[in-house]
Parts: structure tokens; C-alpha cells; sequence
DNA sequence: TTTAATATTGTTATATTATAACACTATGTA
DNA sequence: TACATAGTGTTATAATATAACAATATTAAA
């Protein structure tokens, strides 16, 4: 499979670099607020880096909690097909790999017939730390 | 299947049938501004309604638009499964009942063996109108 | 390699979405 | 009744996100 090679701007991997080191999800502001030693000073800067970031695929945005997380499938693939894991008490949140998962909502067609090739699912819970406390 | 009797406060109903006959997702600011007629003057107001009507399932919010829609399923139980369509043109929004896609969610371990009462899925798509243009 | 198109940056201002904190009122239940 | 719980009203403010404009950098085509 040929992958289309992106060079990443300044911004873009300054906000990328941090996005990947982190354990956790980030906020736009709290990015904002970790970059601006960098010369990135507006939210601007850093929501059109995030922009971006989302559309090619190297970062997902989890929509239930207006953070950002990257990508832990294949960092370098458009992936418009996402599933997380997040836990309710820590927050920890996990993306989901699995083919078959993946593979049942690819080809899920509601009852009109129609399919998706694009969505987004959040699984909710108690993550197993959290579980056993 | 006993159910308990949800009686709605005065806020709440107002802003639930507001909802509940909207056509499309309806964002709280809209909903603000649709109610002050009706004496709901303040967000906060708003937003006590909408949390309250999340947590008893009457309402579901649309993450990814940060929308209300009513609950298409059973409006009386409490839903913590839920399942969208969203179409990207016109951005109509579809609750999904698939008894089949919930079971097989519902089900779902991932690899750590742990698997989830709770999940949110947004599938998007072209709806069959805007497909046609 | 110049040109033209496209993407990115920097900046200020502002729009949109959501919650904190406090005082008070209504409702349901023991 | 009286007590707990839920809901209301209000002001202020926090958190999230985009509009609009001018300038610069990068890429791809002529």
C-alpha cells in the first residue's frame, strides 16, 4: 500500500510531538499553554495545527471530552474509522484496534440500507485499575 | 418491566418539548433563545434541563455537534447505548435502534478482556437525499 | 527558474459552549 | 410537620472554538 508521505509544518509537529509524548488526552489550551515557550501564542495556531492534524489522520479528537489523543494504529494512515476506550473514574482513554470491530461497523447498514464509510465510537467504563479500587 | 415515573419540573418539560419536536439536533444556545419567551433566561438554566434530561434518557446529546436530539428509542428508560447517523451534508441526525449492532456492542471485549455497559456511536455518512445531489 | 497556486503563519478580536457560586423555592417522603 | 432532595433564578466567568485580514513559505506547473 503506498502511503502519500506528509511533511508535518513547524507548528503542526511541535503540537504533534506533544500530543504523542503525552499519556493522556490534551485540551487545546492546555497545548497552548505547553507551546507557547515555542512561539506558538494564539489558540488559533494551535486549533489549525490540530485541524489538520485530525484530517490526515495522525491525531483523533475524543469528541466526549474536547481533548486529543494520537493516533495508536498506524500513525501515518488517514483514519477515519475510530473506536476508544475511555475510562469514567481515571480518564484514561485507549484506542481500540480490532479488525473485527472495525471490520462489523464498516459493514453495518442501518435499516434504510445505508453504510458508513466514517464514524466514531467511545466505549465508556471503569478501566481495570479503577476497577479493583 | 417496572419503570419509574419521571415527573418533569417546569424548566425541564418546556425544554424537552422544544426538543422533542425539533426536527434536527438542537444546540443549547438555540434552546436558550427559543425559551425566553417562556421565562428560561439564563445558559445555566438551560443546561441544568439538558443535564437532567440526558441523565433520565430523555434526550441523547450529539458529541460531535454538541447537539440534543430526543430519544427515538423508548423516551421513558434511561439509555446509556446509543447509536447515530449523521450526514455530513445537510447534517440531518438519525438515532439508530438496531437490536443486532447493540447486542454485538454491548458484547464487545477488547484486549484486556474488559468490555463496557455504556458506548457512544456516530457513523457519517451522505443521508439519501443529499446522495442524490 | 520564474510563476502561480496552495498551505501555513501571525495577529487581534470575538463567537460559542459550559460551569462556579450563592441564595432561595418547590416537592416528595418519613 | 419537618426534613431531605431537587429545582430555580441570578450574576459572573471559565473553557472551547472561529472570523477576518495580512503576510510568508512551500509546492507544483509552465
Amino acid at each position: 500500500m503506498v502511503q502519500k508521505q506528509i511533511n508535518l509544518s513547524k507548528n503542526q509537529k511541535i503540537i504533534f510531538d506533544l500530543i504523542d509524548k503525552s499519556p493522556e488526552p490534551l485540551k487545546a489550551y492546555s497545548i497552548l499553554f505547553n507551546v507557547q515557550k515555542k512561539g506558538i501564542k494564539a489558540p488559533l495556531q494551535v486549533y489549525r495545527a490540530l485541524d489538520k492534524l485530525v484530517e490526515i489522520g495522525k491525531i483523533h479528537k475524543i469528541e466526549s471530552r474536547n481533548a486529543f489523543i494520537a493516533c495508536q494504529n498506524s500513525s501515518c494512515q488517514i483514519s477515519k474509522t475510530t473506536a476508544f476506550s475511555i475510562c469514567e473514574s481515571c480518564e484514561k482513554v485507549t484506542e481500540i484496534k480490532d479488525n473485527k470491530l472495525a471490520k462489523y461497523l464498516t459493514n453495518f447498514s442501518d435499516n434504510t440500507g445505508m453504510n458508513y464509510k466514517k464514524y466514531n465510537l467511545e466505549f465508556f467504563g471503569l478501566c481495570k485499575k479503577c476497577k479493583r479500587k
